[in-house]
DNA sequence: ATGCAGGGACGAT
DNA sequence: ATCGTCCCTGCA
């Protein structure tokens, strides 16, 4: 019997859940930075308002994913019992679809580090190279394009704070700005092939693609594995095998190939409930 | 103070 | 297939 659970859609628990890094609150009002637009969402009378600079109509749809049947979704999900409960709880949480640069360029530079430095590089790039806008009287940056980023040294991107980070990062830009790697090509393509071409790229390894495939280039069926997610794993479900946290090649692909199975073709989306659950009580 | 962890990936053994 | 290293910051 499957639970008549109210799952009202929570843009500030999804802006929340590490799958974005760009938003921050002012006032009862959220601020995100969505490639070059500025998208805002607050809370009124009957649910939340949406708006973007410069305006884009419905741009709530396709950033939240409001597009997906997520009652279907859930119920598939909730075949599996601890998901089910993490859907009861965390009903609001939804995928995003992102920007596919900044989302690539998001999460190399979220390797080996926490959220609170991710935030504090991307608003360092997009402060330097992004374009300053004006949104209720305050300054925003919107989010560098590549070829913007292209034309920044790595050295330059190590004085944004980057570290190591910079040398991916200009590998990223490179790629886009040469053709090498086609963003927009990759949406159309099926997961496997897209995430070939983004493992390609250097300091693209499978978790980091995963994030970019299932964030930004609808691929619902990735099951991106950081630390936290292999916690989950090895503590609820012993039989997808024994790892410990830190995951070789050949034991990630094997265990979200694994949990691809088990979820299904939404896997993604039972990704971001347990990482947000395994996330709670931590701040960033 | 020194160590360690924080949404990993790469290069050398 | 394992293991050290990469840059940097906050915190115990």
């Amino acid at each position: 019997m499957r639970s008549s659970v109210i799952r009202s859609f929570d843009p500030e628990m999804t802006v929340n859940s590490g799958q974005a890094f760009l938003w921050h609150q002012v006032n009862k009002n959220w601020y995100g930075v969505h490639g070059d637009c500025i998208v805002k969402f607050s809370k009124s009378a009957d649910g939340f308002e949406f708006s973007s600079f410069p305006e884009r109509k419905g741009v709530e749809r396709d950033l939240f994913r409001l597009d997906d049947d997520i009652d279907s979704i859930s119920a598939e999900m909730s075949l599996d019992p601890l998901i089910a409960g993490l859907l009861n709880t965390y009903g609001g949480l939804r995928l995003m679809r992102q920007d596919p640069a900044q989302c690539l360029f998001s999460f190399v530079c979220a390797s080996n580090i926490n959220i609170p430095m991710i935030r504090k590089m991307l608003y360092t790039l997009a402060k330097r190279y992004g374009q300053k806008v004006f949104v209720d009287g305050m300054e925003f940056h919107t989010f560098p394009s590549p070829e913007a980023m292209s034309g920044v040294s790595e050295s330059d991107l190590r004085a944004c704070g980057l570290g190591y980070r910079a040398k991916a990062v200009k590998a990223v830009a490179q790629g886009i700005e040469s053709g090498t790697l086609d963003l927009a090509l990759l949406k159309k393509a099926g997961y496997a092939d897209a995430k070939q071409e983004l493992l390609k790229i250097y300091g693209v390894g499978p978790k980091i693609a995963d994030c970019v495939l299932l964030f930004s280039l609808d691929k619902l069926e990735a099951f991106p594995i950081d630390v936290w997610i292999a916690r989950a794993l090895a503590a609820h479900y012993d039989w997808l095998g024994k790892f410990g946290e830190k995951l070789t090649a050949r034991q990630y692909e094997a265990l979200s190939e694994s949990a691809r199975k088990h979820f299904g073709c939404h896997a993604g989306y039972a990704q971001q409930y347990l990482y947000y659950h395994m996330r709670q009580g931590k701040k960033w």
